[in-house]
RNA sequence: GGCGCCGUGGCCGAGAGGUUAGGCAGAGGCCUGCAAAGCCUCGUACAGCGGUUCGAGUCCGCUCGGCGCCUCCA
């Protein structure tokens, strides 16, 4: 199998089979209930994580969650942990009911002081880091190969903002010391604070997974600073950390309408209500995950369309699928991952096992299940098939009516009927 | 200003030098008491302009457009 890998901008070959295989997945700052674009990378790589045990792989899948960060200090003053605990078990919650199932790691930050502490420290011993009052800053000038991930050159970085604690105003905050307001911190060699933003994937990821792992994955939007700057902190001080780096495309929004509503309507907790778990999946396995997808009524219409035509081939009779047909489709995903493609080949199958197969890699087995009506439903069709008979099919038209107001359509078929619940 | 992802038929979306992607929607037909489902038929599209080539969505250059990042966003 072969994956798109953003610091050699093309694709490279997985080691062979079974691996093994650690995947440090960045996960939310948790400051608000996570959005639709935000399941794109749990999704994404849950369903990599699937295939790779399909396959034989042995697959560690570490997704952590950023729960001290500038951000929830903003949002939530004086009660930065309240706001951070809440919006953690949100995440849980709402990337929970997609039914992907959990990563096999979820760390926080805030329970991974003495690692993030740790990495400092040694940072700062080997004078990659420098301590002013209470901060620490990552001496950028002093990591060669900085830049290399997201293509930046050190001196075309936009000018920031003037920082006089800083040697360069290229380095960033490994440390800040704590500030009034912010309610929470933690004891240090350089007295009480807080990690900067990026240094808790660094620690985390080697926690979990070792100083070198296979794949470290997350958003696009990640690959600069976020993951140029684990990859510094990680390497100054001798760790290969990951060999692979996979960022899942952009979700983005068709209409200025949208835009401007950026907020609840697009959250996943409501995108889930609104549209269910299988059409939300679908869509996302419509779109290759290294590109932009949109996300609009449009779009998620057409993915509860196909969802239901999934379900349709499992109310049919089953078929065996012609040879190689299964080849074809892991063919698709172990070239970079193509589920748009996979997705194409599996609408061909008739093959009921096969298909269930496929479709559970991405938590979609459930469009196998087929509902069962409830016996009030069943004695209405029976009354149906009865004026049928009877030629009274002004009778079997009103029966009908009533199946439908009770959510169910009947088809007649060569022998009796069938009911469909309706979606 | 710099770095990066992307631009395919009504819509979504694969493909990466030469033979049908696929789905959704739509039209016609078969079937049906009427339907639904299913099956059959129907679309020559690759942002624009140059170039390379016997041949270009596919390679090269430029332009236009969308999106992301530039040290507090998946």
């Amino acid at each position: 199998m072969r994956v798109h890998d953003t610091l050699t901008g093309s694709l490279v070959e997985l080691p062979p089979v079974p691996g093994p295989i650690g995947m440090y997945v960045c996960g939310p700052t948790v400051y608000h209930r996570a959005h639709i674009g935000n399941a794109r990378p749990f999704v994404v790589f849950s369903w990599l994580r699937n295939w790779l045990r399909e396959t034989g792989y042995e697959v560690t899948f570490v997704h952590n969650v950023t729960d001290v960060n500038d951000r929830i200090y903003e949002a939530a003053p004086g009660r930065s942990a309240e706001l951070a605990e809440r919006a953690t078990r949100w995440y849980f919650e709402d990337t929970g009911d997609l039914g992907l199932g959990m990563p096999d790691e979820m760390p926080l930050a805030t329970q991974s002081m003495p690692e993030i502490v740790g990495l400092i420290e040694e940072l700062v011993e080997f004078g990659h880091a420098y301590p002013v009052e209470g901060d620490v800053y990552f001496r950028v000038a002093r990591f060669a190969a900085y830049g290399r991930l997201s293509g930046q050159r050190p001196d075309q970085v936009e000018e920031q903002e003037p920082n006089a604690l800083k040697e360069d105003p290229r380095d960033f905050a490994l440390w800040k010391a704590t500030k009034p307001g912010e309610d929470t911190s933690w004891d240090s060699p350089w007295g009480r604070g807080r990690p900067g933003w990026h240094i808790e994937c660094s620690a985390m990821a080697e926690k979990a997974l070792g100083a070198e792992f296979e794949i470290h994955g997350g958003g696009l939007d990640l690959v600069f600073p976020h993951h140029e700057n684990e990859i510094a902190q990680s390497q100054a001080v001798g760790r290969p950390f990951a060999r692979i780096w996979m960022h899942n495309g952009m979700l983005e929004l068709g209409g200025d309408e949208m835009h401007k509503s950026l907020g609840n309507d697009v959250s996943l907790r409501n995108v889930l209500d609104t549209w269910g778990r299988e059409a939300t999946l679908v869509f996302f396995l419509a779109g290759h995950w290294h590109g932009p997808i949109d996300f609009s009524d449009d779009v998620m219409t057409g993915a509860t369309a196909r969802a239901e035509g999934f379900r349709e081939v499992f109310r049919g009779q089953s078929e065996p699928a012609s040879s190689g047909a299964w080849e074809r489709f892991a063919a698709a995903l172990d070239d970079d991952f193509n589920t748009p493609a996979a997705l194409a080949v599996i609408h061909e199958w008739r093959d009921h096992d096969l298909l269930r197969r496929a479709l559970g890699i991405f938590g979609l087995d459930s469009l196998s299940y087929i509902d069962e009506a409830p016996e009030e439903v069943v004695a209405l069709a029976a009354r149906r098939q009865v004026a049928r008979a009877d030629r009274d099919f002004d009778e079997a038209d009103r029966v009908r009516a009533a199946i439908e107001a009770a959510g169910w359509e009947v088809r007649d078929e060569a022998e009796g009927f069938r009911l469909v619940r309706l979606r």
